[in-house]
DNA sequence: CGCACTTTTGAACAGAATCAAGTTTTGTGG
DNA sequence: CCACAAAACTTGATTCTGTTCAAAAGTGCG
């Protein structure tokens, strides 16, 4: 009997990620908590977890700014870009979410949501209903810890985030995302060195602090450089020390 | 018997803050803490928590990056800022903290402090051990909640912040600090029209993502159109509402 | 009281934004 | 499956905002 859907698994180990696919059709989610340190019966209550999972298509929004929280969400699969809007309609997108990452975070604090959610491809996600998720980490330590560890490193992103936006070039933006969302596949099973975006240069200028021509420029320079071969939407990395000397990460590997 | 300094109060209440000092020496901690529905003997476990307090002089640093991380820290009195900094020297200031704020979430993460935090102003904390903090709020879920909103209003802050660094102009982005200041001292008792920044030129600058020059000149500007007067270091609120409308908050007052 | 630090202001410059045009890609309906 | 319209992307020219460089004035601390 397949197991249901349990994203926690996910959240905790994300390099765990490409294997995740076939441990929970064949139940392998205790294996995956395992390294927690949860018994059999604290994995039973973690079943209870997930409310419902919810399918969505390209463009459907999973929640709007102002919109009740209750629950959070973890993408099981797809791809998410969260942002908020100024009243004036400058939006800035505030992250890109993919499988394993934790969605609604903001929303704890004040039981509304405080951005857009809007799903790039077709995703799907679980719902975590937040009191429950409470309740159960009131009685297994480790998930409560892993819970503020995960929280506590949305913050750490946003903090590299603000490093970016505040003393980054446009092309030392560029790069640092790139390197980012190259790191971040690769951790999911895919290849660090080409991969799609799923974003337009707008969504990206928008998170980066940049207009869509700027970053558009900034690529054809990179191309030019010989550090990425970008078609459309397709990056390869061609160098990659190459691209982490421009931010100043020194690294030439070995 | 005075109470011992017990910072979560400040952290839930920064609206009772203009009180703490008296409700503190008269052991008025209960009344602050029942109006989140705590027993007596759940704020006696509460006086566990606050394992040490820890005064700093100016200049002084109350952790660095990289430092071990095992306590929370609460501060009482004085104000801090906090920052990453770039190999190559570049600082992002990631906030400025002032009494009743929580400092080092970040670090929860990966058990090490991810940012540095330098006292501006002769300052005192209160340190919190996390794990304690973990353990005790397994036992009173409005406390547990409570320190849940407090990460995630943190979320929600540095979201604003990469909303002023990704899409707002200078003058924008010092008058949405002026403004953030002024509410946040206001909250603490103090007056929301006059007030004395703690921190440089150059300091406001690596925050919003400014030269300290352009800083400089952004608030010589907002003083040639009658909004602030500054000498220095000491800023009075001229026109709030003007102020208002430059960040397209539209909303005049009454 | 003097020296270091901070702040202000000016002038020249650079990087990104804006405006504009043309091209490619994508999605849709026939 | 093709045609067509809309959306996304690229590139060039120009403009503008903020940076850099520089100098002078102000402030405060020992």
């Amino acid at each position: 009997m397949p197991h249901p859907a349990t994203p926690l698994a996910h959240l905790s180990f994300p390099h765990l990620l490409p294997h995740i696919k076939t441990a929970c059709s064949t139940c392998g989610l205790r294996e995956l908590c395992l390294p927690v340190g949860l018994t059999p019966l604290e994995i039973e209550s973690l079943d209870e977890l997930v409310e419902r999972r919810r399918s969505l298509k390209r463009g459907e929004y999973l929640h709007r700014n102002g919109a009740p929280f209750h629950a959070l969400f973890a993408v099981r699969q797809g791809f998410f870009k969260t942002s908020v809007l100024h009243e004036d309609g400058r939006e800035q997108v505030t992250g890109f979410q993919m499988s394993g990452e934790l969605l609604g975070m903001d929303a704890i604090s004040s039981e509304r949501h405080t951005c857009d959610a809007v799903a790039l491809e077709p995703a799907e996600v679980c719902e975590v209903p937040f009191a429950k998720l409470e309740e159960i980490s009131r009685h297994i330590p480790t998930l409560m810890n892993h819970f503020h560890k995960i929280m506590s490193r949305e913050i750490v992103r946003d903090h590299g985030v603000m490093l970016l936006l505040g003393s980054m070039s446009a092309e030392e933006r560029l790069t640092a995302f790139l390197l980012n969302l190259s790191h971040r596949f690769s951790t999911r099973g895919g290849s660090s060195s080409a991969f799609q975006l799923r974003m337009t240069r707008e969504d990206i200028g928008n998170y980066l602090g940049l207009k869509l021509e700027t970053v558009s420029r900034a690529f054809s320079k990179l191309q030019a450089d010989g550090l990425i071969k970008i078609s459309n939407k397709h990056i390869e990395i061609r160098d990659p020390n190459g691209l982490r000397k421009i931010i100043g990460n020194e690294f030439t590997g070995r």
